[in-house]
DNA sequence: TATAATCATACCAATCTAGTAGGTAAATAC
DNA sequence: GTATTTACCTACTAGATTGGTATGATTATA
């Protein structure tokens, strides 16, 4: 579960949308600038943060991606477990890991269940908007509460 | 800092050497064939447990290893930092990273210094004894109390 | 001398990481 | 309707890491 670039950046990528989102569309170039990363980098990671819905894009002039949530509605594990895939931290609690078939017999087992509770409940704990270095500048840009009903 | 083979088994071994410890040296072989692990791959590991005294070893007939001291002198903490190298969730926290330049914008850093020194607490709390079978002498368990402490 | 064990060095296939490259599709500005 | 700007798509790749294996030397005991 080390946390690699594709987790670190989407993070910043996302917090970085919250900080200046005053309800445009922010051009990926912007941002790039703006968070020292390679434009194209930046692409492949969105594409998956777009899929499963955690910002929404539009082509063109004027165009480029927004938060489809407020920052706090986000939390830290569920934007590192979409990019990372998991965050299990040995091999054997992988989610595609075939079970060991010591398991029975397995004295470190519960401690590394333990570990990924931590883990988890950690990353749960935490919100986009707790990471923001000014969150007063966002509530109440834009007015997206439309966005709870549809989710 | 996801837990390679190599922490994972470097605790087995040890875990096996406590639980089957009378004095006498136990032969890797055996300890192969109890934790169905790669005789090579056993001798891969224990050599940098040697090194740190973390384990003595005897050649010959009737040599093999065994710790050079009680299983509740060893904590996990220490096992897997020597054997992983390192226990940082991110590359940044490494201990031979180039410091990042953008560590006084980064929103994220202080997150990452949380989540590495609950890791180390909790991998510190545990010791050889915790994990053994029989831990009947031991003190009850794994205290993790100290975790509510720290969020 | 045979055997059993540690100990040392080198090597390797497969996978993962951190991107890059080259382009297509859609929306807007002129 | 052409140019520009942006998202979006599909490959590809160099380098590092993982999880070992191979071969053998050394040391101790029977």
């Amino acid at each position: 579960m080390t946390i690699s670039t594709k987790g670190r950046y989407a993070l910043r990528i996302m917090i970085d949308l919250a900080e200046n989102c005053n309800g445009a569309f922010i051009p990926m170039k912007t941002v790039a600038e703006r968070q020292g990363l390679s434009l194209k980098y930046i692409e492949h990671i969105l594409s998956v943060l777009k899929q499963n819905n955690f910002v929404e894009g539009i082509h063109g002039k004027g165009g480029g991606y927004r938060l489809t949530r407020k920052p706090e509605e986000y939390t830290v594990g569920e934007i590192l477990r979409l990019v990372e895939g998991d965050l299990a931290p040995v091999a054997c609690l992988e989610c595609g890991a075939k079970p060991c078939e010591k398991v029975n017999q397995c004295r470190t087992i519960s401690m590394w269940r333990d570990l990924q509770n931590l883990i988890d409940n950690f990353f749960d704990g935490i919100t986009i908007k707790d990471l923001m270095l000014d969150a007063s500048n966002c509530s109440s840009g834009i007015d997206i509460s439309f966005l709870d009903a549809s989710l």
